[in-house]
DNA sequence: TTGCTTTATGATATTTACATCATAATAAAA
DNA sequence: TTTTATTATGATGTAAATATCATAAAGCAA
């Protein structure tokens, strides 16, 4: 283990493993991170818990509130995956 | 100008500029780009336009389709630059 | 144990994204 | 111009996310 490669997100599980890292890191609770972002405790609860389909702007909103941002890059060549553009 | 920054994304409007940049950069018509990822044409062209609420999961198979990766991190401060965790 | 806080879950109603089709508008060749 | 490729748009139906409430389940202190 390198080091911490960890923020990047490609299921809804990496979206709320984020999510609520950075949330107790902060030490919020579900209810006071709910207040300041106004997405609901239920709705933060089922995200954390990695529900699928959530939408973008939920998770703006969640990010906004957390002080993380999201970054789309061009993925970087990995190791051991072989998969080559025929372009 | 240090490096290319500008795949930060706050609003739908972002998302839709990273992923349409990214079609045209491997020329890629919308079309194609539906094809291999499971996301209809007319689906891809509301998102590219910035068309809110989009879910998440639609966007991984987009940026899954398109070599393209989403990072979530900590938002970095600005200019002045004293930033103390107070763990 | 009790009591308090936090998180999860269940139900309902509204809203909306997406699939799907058809097609219009635009762009690009020919 | 005409033809072809690409992108946008409009309509419909279904599936699902979220707001909202109520409450259950966990977790944690006293």
């Amino acid at each position: 283990m390198v080091g911490n490669m960890d923020q990047l997100a490609r299921t809804p599980n990496d979206i709320g493993h984020a999510l609520r890292a950075a949330r107790k890191q902060q030490r919020l609770s579900q209810q006071a991170l709910a207040t300041r972002s106004g997405v609901w405790q239920e709705t933060i609860s089922k995200i954390e818990n990695g529900s699928p389909g959530t939408r973008m702007e939920t998770i703006f909103d969640l990010c906004a509130a957390l002080n993380l941002e999201i970054q789309i890059t061009e993925r970087s060549q990995g190791s051991t995956d072989f998969l080559e553009d025929t372009l």
